[in-house]
DNA sequence: GATGAATGAGCGTTCATTCAT
DNA sequence: GATGAATGAACGCTCATTCAT
């Protein structure tokens, strides 16, 4: 029961932290910061952390499950031959930034610390390939189905992921005038006209 | 010619805070390492530059013009109307971070600073922007000259941006592994293959 | 408990700020200076104000809050229609500057300080204006006493108050040789033997 | 003929910065923006003055001489027994600070910074003892042709000085309420009343 | 003489972290 | 468990002063 408690405080400042970053960046987070948006003491903070890149950690971890979890919902949703789109995995990561505007500030937040921060980019690494995996193994079944092209599946689950990343960045800049729906459709389009047979 | 030396100066301290940015990752750029960078004192690049922000938007502006350049230098080579590659601007963009391999943690440093700096974020809408327009001219201007089919140049130049952005992303992540050229080749083939008549 | 505490510590930086500025004159008082008076450490001292100015502001106030008790004191102690001097509230004057040797700097610190600073300025020409203002309604009263002749009161507490500041400034230069008692004598024999019937 | 050039740099300098300390204030005056209020260059005024403490001094004995000039022409003119007035020095005085505004910032200004220097402290000094003698002398004189009273002319003329300076002070704080004419001549009014036969 | 580039000490302030209570 | 007082290193920046040109 205390373990549960203890877990629900965890739980609850790292989502704390994660608003925190969605709101100010990650630069700008402080560990004051942190504690008001979780409106408990700095004192608390470090009694559950030993420090902020430890939280920080957490957040990035959280957010790799959370959209791990996603990610294999959609695995298991596609097993219908015919759905093209699915197996590719576009749709879903479309879905994915579509739905929660802040996910793409925030992976980029994270992005420009990797390169700086082994642990920061070993988990962003290991997510991409989660999700290229899930792509790639799409793709091949498709293949395996006859229902795409004979394609290395690898090289276009990277292509897959590239655009949703490409596109997310856009619509970041962009934010009013960015016509998300139709470039995705489009996107899906010109992938699925190439592999499909 | 003194106005040139100070120029210089200028020119020398921007260049190594680009180098600081790529070696340290804009949030471990400080006066100090910028000085060292540039083996000057703290108190001659503040003669130089009234603040750091505006040290780091001369970078940016550095990079926007330099980019810039190149993208009208492929806009000049590209008349030849069978250059499909070429006019998409694919192949330009692939060629300029296949390059230069730091450009992308640069460009990512920058964007994630973005959400909290609206002088960055105009600066890197205005860069896209460039580039988007420039690819979509081309997509135009083939599309007038039969050789693509009649597309959305606007939509495809999205496209084709997100696919340098995402594909530049990956590799940033991947370093050692990643098959650059066989994923850039693969990724203009689709797009062309989808635009071609 | 606690709050009494934290007030403590509050006082107590007040304190050393004062005692700092005594010494070192306002110009010369640094965030470090202010933490060794305090025998704190410099964040210790940004832990309990903000800001520099705040601790500055506070000292003021205390300043003003210190003089407004001994004024009022004075107020309280006049009632006899016969004591013309401290009626004037002019012997009060003399009595703060004479026994705090110190205060004549910290007002010409503040005073010098005033004329970029807003805040500063009404803390002071909140101060001068109550101390004119006792003067004056002893004034009025012992005009309406009888013992006074018919003077305009905010006139006289003008120039009471320029008295004790114009003294305590010569007092200030001269130091050693100063004559306070006789001086500060004269200055109200004069006063009375104006508005002494 | 080289050194009039000089010289005249020297009192271009030292006006350029009186006018500068009136409007920044003591505590805000640069050696940059010496040189921009004197249009020269920065090693241009470390070339006539070694540091920037020089050039205050020499602000200051500018303000010193000045002055005494102002006074000594009172002296000259207020020979006439009848002139009570003029004697005491104190209409000289209010004169002198009536019209120009900014007089009494500066020396407020210079004597906050009087308690930690002195060199200034002695400027000032004297200053004050030269009016003070004058206005002592003017006494005595007054005192011997038999129209003053048998007073102390050190006594007399330190309460003069103070008049001055305590006036001055406040309408320094209460700029536009202050009623200066009203109050400057009451208080020669107080003294002259008691000083006169 | 005159310039302004360059220096570096010192400023106010921020903030992750530690620890007594 | 929980607090927030306290620390001190590091930050961006200012500015009097020096000195090569």
């Amino acid at each position: 029961m205390k373990k549960d408690k203890s877990a629900d405080r965890i739980s609850h400042i790292v989502n704390a932290t994660f608003r925190c970053i969605v709101e100010k960046g990650y630069a700008n987070v402080t560990m004051n910061a942190i504690a008001e948006y979780a409106g408990l003491s700095k004192g608390a903070i470090t009694h559950y952390f030993k420090s902020k890149q430890d939280i920080m950690i957490a957040v990035l971890n959280e957010l790799d499950t959370k959209l791990y979890s996603i990610v294999h919902k959609i695995k298991e949703e596609t097993n219908s031959k015919e759905d093209l789109h699915y197996r590719l995995g576009l749709s879903a990561g479309f879905q994915l930034i579509r739905n929660d505007f802040t996910l793409m500030f925030v992976i980029i937040d994270f992005l420009s610390q990797a390169s700086n921060n082994t642990e920061y980019a070993s988990i962003i690494k290991s997510f991409i390939e989660k999700y290229r995996s899930l792509s790639s193994d799409g793709v091949q079944s498709g293949s395996d189905a006859g229902v795409y092209k004979h394609v290395k599946p690898g090289i276009i689950s990277t292509i897959v992921v590239a655009l949703v990343l490409g596109i997310g960045i856009q619509r970041m800049i962009d934010k009013e005038q960015f016509n998300f729906d139709e470039i995705s459709t489009m996107a899906e389009e010109i992938v699925i006209n190439y592999i499909a047979r």
